[in-house]
DNA sequence: GTGCAACCTGACCGACGGGTCATATTGTGA
DNA sequence: TCACAATATGACCCGTCGGTCAGGTTGCAC
């Protein structure tokens, strides 16, 4: 992986030169701007389908284009990974929001959420992996996750002010529990795609207060995790 | 990967022969025998450092054998995974045994268990990947599977019959929940090691009778998990 | 010691996948 | 309409990795 490819310096060139004259630059080609939009699209799906080690020419060829396009709009795949990753955790943020409208939010709130969300995580092949790959210090990735960890704890906070939901847990802890559920059930997904549903239920009965056991280690900050692949050479 | 390739086709042979004419074979030579507890060994600790993904290469390397070594002794890479795999798993059913020694199984029994078996999980990288691999059909990991399932049950039924664990789970559920509890906290192990632990707890508390959601979802058979990796192309 | 089958070695092969670049095409401002 | 910059294309490059094989080495039975 080169540092400065070509299609990589293209894009800072351009970048740079919108910046340095704002008014000056021409808007991106339409054609330009749809394939990008079909990459985009196509990569979700092929992403969600295969994981994150689908080859990037099928995603090219899913969305009609060829691969040295995609690698025009994207400079590395790991770029475009991280692309599809913003959107779709802006897509669960928007279900926290959903449901942070609700007047009363309690033990039935978190349960609906963490429902919605293993089911939309449950659907993506990839986002265990791409979430927790250390190289994704994208910007807008770490955006996402930063707003949506936000919301997270507000709604979080209200249910444990209703005294439903244990006290001692953080909105990261949801996110854990629900990736925990459909990640385990991930390989047996063809076999029997509702199964993350059984843990969740079990989870959610460990999320009720009373006779509870103190939790052992602190949780994890949403900003702080991933380690470093190791390259085993 | 070739069906028949001639490591393959040379181990076929000397098993065949030593079948059908059981004094007539000379047994393995010693530096044979010396490889291939080298080549399990360093196979175990390199998967369990880097994942499945790491090189055979770097596995012969560590054990101090060439690849081709590697290979004479394991057709394949996946063959070598399988056997490393079920020393794992007659490890985990070792622990079983030890606890069902004692005198009362309650609760506080399964929390043991799930904190010895997830401590030897979260040391290994490939476990999940190598548990849950359909490709995975090695007659060895299946005995090893059903043997760890089938004393599984037995310890827990006698949880349940003590009246301290909810009476609507199964073996394989303790499973899954040990391996959701490794598996999501693998990204962050080298920020926070035991991290497992916290979700562990939880989910203990989740196993307790009295106020609990029924769960929605039949568990799996542990003989029938995995799904056929999608190729991708 | 000697012969031989079992064993070991490492260069080699073919498939694959991310990324590049010279060339062809096309949208767009003038 | 025209000219050109932006864009698209796909053959190509290169590193990696699982697996093979011809040829050299060695434990072992006699």
């Amino acid at each position: 992986m080169t540092a400065s490819g070509t299609a990589a310096a293209n894009r800072r060139r351009r970048v740079a030169r919108r910046g340095d004259q704002p008014a000056a630059v021409r808007a991106q080609r339409v054609d330009a701007q749809r394939n990008r939009s079909l990459l985009l699209r196509a990569a979700a799906q092929a992403f969600a389908e295969y994981g994150v080690d689908v080859p990037v020419e099928q995603i090219a060829r899913r969305a009609g284009v060829a691969k040295g396009t995609l690698f025009r709009h994207f400079p590395t795949k790991e770029r475009l990974l991280a692309a599809v990753l913003s959107e779709r955790l802006a897509q669960v943020r928007e279900l926290v929001s959903t449901l942070a409208e609700q007047r009363d939010v309690g033990l039935a709130t978190i349960g609906e959420l963490m429902a919605s969300a293993a089911a939309v995580l449950a659907a993506d092949r990839s986002f265990f992996d791409a979430a927790t790959c250390a190289t994704v210090v994208d910007p807008d990735v770490r955006r996402a996750k930063a707003a949506l960890e936000h919301d997270l704890n507000a709604l979080l906070a209200r249910a444990q002010a209703s005294g439903e939901v244990r006290s001692d847990i953080v909105g990261s802890d949801i996110g854990m529990l629900v990736m925990a559920a459909t990640n385990t059930c991930a390989p047996s997904a063809q076999h029997c795609p509702e199964l993350w549903r059984r843990y969740l239920a079990l989870m959610l009965d460990g999320l009720r207060p009373g006779a509870t056991t103190p939790l052992p280690v602190a949780p994890l900050a949403a900003t702080a995790l991933a380690t470093p692949p190791r390259s085993g050479r």
